[in-house]
RNA sequence: CGCGGGGUAGAGCAGCCAGGUAGCUCGUCAGGCUCAUAACCUGAAGGUCGCAGGUUCAACUCCUGUCCCCGCAA
């Protein structure tokens, strides 16, 4: 059975990687070509052009999804579109090379289409989700749905680790319904389209962490920007980048953003209501991420301080 | 040549602008106190200050080059 394989970020990544292990290899990957990125705009490539090189598959990395591209992929006469996070809409003629495209997608569909479903799902406190295998339309994310697998959201589950997890149980069902397809026996049924939600993308600014907010909402906005945008305070006019930190019920509130107390094992911070943000690791501006410990050790952090502001 | 920050004992930082004995909070080791402890007290070891040149009587500090790390912006 022919395969093409759309992808290109960290979650697309994943789930190429788990298929290539399943021994569903794709005949081709498209990813979106390498650009200038980063420090020093040097030329970068895709998380799954990475995967792609180490595992020596073929590739192609169209800028445009047009009659050219169009071409190339149809000349592979594939039986099977499978869509990973590849970060663009395909167009009706690249659909119509393949019977079936399916995409897959971290979220219970139909809640959280869109962009940054993972991110969302934690942001909101969510405590279970799931990836969905759908079949591809022209409107995003609202195909009919082939399989569901659910995930429960752990506590300390952060965007980084909730990802790896879908993309796995993502991977499984894809081969599930790749086996489906040989046998004709792949079924879907239609969203339920009233109950869809979206996942938009975060920016920069969401990053930015308001201790008066309650402080289970301050962990959850850790957990969900732990790989982009980072959520962000700062502690003595510095900017810190908060990388991990978990959440510590009690009943009384201090002022929100003043150290409670640290310990070897993190840096307890007075939030809005609710409890405390334990603040496991952190990023200091212009260094490298360190634990708690470090930070308090080379900072002299101690309880009264304050953090934002 | 997109903008900026940083590389100083095992860890994290200060010192540099205004060159002149290598400091701080921890950790480690030894001893003490304690029923006990991530507690406390005493003492010790541990650093070619990223690398290479230059200026100087003298460079962690000023200048030039170079490698590595990080943030922003795209």
């Amino acid at each position: 059975m022919k395969m093409i394989f759309f992808g290109t970020g960290l979650f697309g990544s994943y789930v190429l990687n788990y298929l290539c292990d399943a021994g569903l290899l794709p005949d081709i990957v498209v990813t979106q070509p390498d650009r200038p990125k980063g420090r020093g705009l040097n030329v970068s490539e895709s998380a799954v052009s990475t995967v792609c090189v180490s595992r020596a598959l073929k590739m192609y990395k169209p800028e445009k999804l047009d009659d050219t591209a169009c071409k190339v992929l149809t000349e592979i006469n594939p039986d099977i579109i499978v869509l990973a996070d590849y970060g663009k809409i395909l167009n009706e003629k690249i659909l119509a090379i393949s019977n079936t495209a399916i995409g897959v997608h971290p979220s219970l569909l139909p809640a959280y289409r869109g962009a940054a479903p993972v991110q969302r799902a934690l942001y909101s406190g969510c405590v279970k989700t799931g990836v969905t295998i759908f079949k591809i339309v022209k409107e995003v994310d609202a195909g009919a749905i082939c399989a569901v697998s659910e995930v429960v959201i752990d506590d300390n589950d952060t965007a980084e680790s909730l990802i790896k997890k879908l993309a796995v149980k993502g991977a499984a069902l894809v081969v599930s319904v790749v086996d489906k397809l040989k046998n004709g026996q792949l079924t879907s049924i239609e969203q339920d389209h009233a109950n869809a939600t979206y996942a938009d993308k975060f920016v920069k600014s969401d990053a930015l962490i308001d201790w008066s907010e309650p402080a289970r909402t301050i962990v959850n906005k850790v957990r969900a920007l732990n790989i982009w945008p980072i959520a962000e305070t700062s502690f003595n006019g510095k900017r810190i980048q908060i990388v991990a930190a978990e959440f510590v019920p009690v009943d009384n509130a201090n002022v929100a953003g003043v150290v409670v107390a640290v310990d070897k094992t993190g840096i307890y911070v007075s939030a809005g209501i609710g409890g405390h943000v334990k603040i496991l690791t952190l990023k200091p501006e212009g260094k490298r991420q360190i634990d708690a410990w470090q930070f308090i050790c080379g900072y002299r952090v101690k309880a009264g301080d304050v953090f934002g502001g």
